[in-house]
DNA sequence: CATGCGCCTGTAGCAATACTGCATGCTTCG
DNA sequence: CGAAGCATGCAGTATTGCTACAGGCGCATG
């Protein structure tokens, strides 16, 4: 049987790129985990990690052995996590994890309406990327989280069991003196020759525009890479362009900025609840999710 | 972080009932079980086990640690054949699971033309429960495994990435000199009267007779308990009773059994075939898949 | 081209840890 | 009431894993 203390040292390697980081990572000496690592590699049977002048590189095998370390590291943190739990250390409190988006929109309610319910129970709340959001969930550090997901990409993690709370449409957000600022209503085909403003970074988002103009038959052109929505509204208010926002993104709208809807002509998101499943769920957990439910049925 | 040594020995003494026993399987003495234990019991900050005179059950708390323990050894068993397929320790061989009665009747066809096509690849064979099939593909000690479930409890593991083979209907035995020896179908309901004979030691299949014969409206009375389906066909081919089996049960036909179709009036079992998800997937691993696939498509 | 820097690895010694062997206490069964 | 089966405590030993320090290798810089 592998041993998992080596394990931890392999992912420390691939994931800081060297031993000595790895070393200060965890604490160690680059000496100790050197041997470690040349222990594993024994074990293993074939070299873990390639050498070059500057740090390492994972080997086919040592990516794969990583990904297994991680998954290992992570199910230790659940069986902490769940072991705390039944201990009664947490007793009266739920961790959640959220997204900026609903964070603002959408869970204020929820959250309003569960401390009307239960005063009494500590709600500590995550906000964080979609990743981040499935580690914490993962190693038990938060119980629920809220995640996001389109038609393409759905969220497809077998340690999940996932719970739809509401679809959020995609709207379209124009200057207050653009030409379509009056339209309650538009089409993607009608904005072929606009100007846009997307996320920047690769952002996913991105995706719904080229997706939604290539089913309208055009090819966007980019005018601003904005780095969250507020930006992207100040972009849209000076009338640089106009943008795509999931509707949940346009809480605090902007004062020179219109907000259109797009029907069918534009994917909608759907918000999700998240736990894992097969743990034992405290019964503050179980309201948590319950009023997440309730307060999503009667916010679209 | 939690041991994982101490981890496994929770999981021999779950497993075993004793410290005692849990030792001799771990090939240790008593006394380093019970201090392994201990030490985890205060790292955990509570007991996990609940001592009686003749040996240990666990507590909740031990129960959860257990289920994490056997996810994490399971993992790192994963890792350590994926390291020697990597390795190529087993590059042209495949391993696969399979169960009794799939294994007399489609699996020798799909092996044959595997053979034909592919004579240099060693091929093993292990035939097994199904829950014997799951931990073995789990901890990679199979590529693949042939797998069976119904309608109603669907082999539902998260783990495991299934496709479907073909659907192995629900048949009925009876004996030569049967009234009904000479029909080609018959309906449940003309069943209601006869003596039946099942599987014993609560065997799956018995709940596709009492199912069908709860949706034909009676209650089957129950001839003779049988231990496999050659006992079943014996004690049909002398007029015992009658049965229910799936048809590929039936490939080693005993003379005096006449095998009867039962239309849609019993149900049917799906025959899948099972891998690990996210594994490295060896070429010959692809192709006995696409070789189980392909036999299947002209089994039925 | 030489020097220096950053990094990995090897050796020796020390500290922590895990196991054995044996003894003890508890409970149940004959 | 004694014997058997079980868990656990204690002391000693063997293994393991770490540090400290020294070397060696590859690349960059003057």
């Amino acid at each position: 049987m592998l041993d998992v203390k080596r394990l931890q040292v392999l992912l420390a390697i691939v994931e800081e790129g060297s031993v000595t980081a790895a070393a200060t990572a965890l604490g160690y000496t680059p000496s100790a985990v050197s041997q470690q690592l040349l222990r594993l590699e024994r074990e293993a049977g074939q070299p873990l990690l390639d050498r070059h002048a500057r740090g390492m590189t994972p080997t086919d095998a040592g990516l794969v052995l990583a990904r297994h370390a991680r998954k290992v590291v992570r199910q230790l943190a659940a069986a902490e996590s769940d072991l705390a739990d039944i201990a009664g250390v947490r007793r009266g409190s739920v961790t959640l994890g959220t997204f900026p988006t609903v964070g603002s929109s959408f869970l204020p309610l929820a959250v309003r309406r569960y401390r009307e319910l239960y005063p009494a129970i500590q709600l500590t709340i995550h906000s964080g990327r979609e990743d981040h959001l499935v580690r914490m969930l993962e190693e038990g550090a938060v119980a629920l989280s809220l995640l996001w997901d389109y038609d393409w990409q759905r969220v497809d993690n077998r340690d999940l069991e996932l719970t739809e709370l509401f679809t959020d449409p995609t709207v379209l957000l124009v200057g207050a003196t653009h030409r379509l600022a009056r339209r309650r209503t538009v089409r993607m085909a009608d904005l072929a020759d606009e100007p846009w403003i997307i996320r920047a970074g690769g952002h996913p988002v991105v995706e719904v525009l080229e997706r939604s103009a290539v089913a309208a038959g055009f090819t966007p052109g980019i005018a601003f890479h904005a780095n969250d929505y507020q930006e992207a509204q100040a972009m849209v208010s000076v009338g640089l362009g106009i943008a795509l926002a999931p509707r949940t993104a346009t809480v605090n709208q902007h004062p020179d900025v219109r907000v259109i809807s797009l029907g069918d002509t534009a994917p909608a998101r759907r918000v999700l609840v998240a736990h894992r499943p097969g743990r034992v769920r405290a019964a503050a957990e179980l309201a948590l999710h319950d009023v997440l439910v309730e307060t999503a049925a009667s916010y679209s």
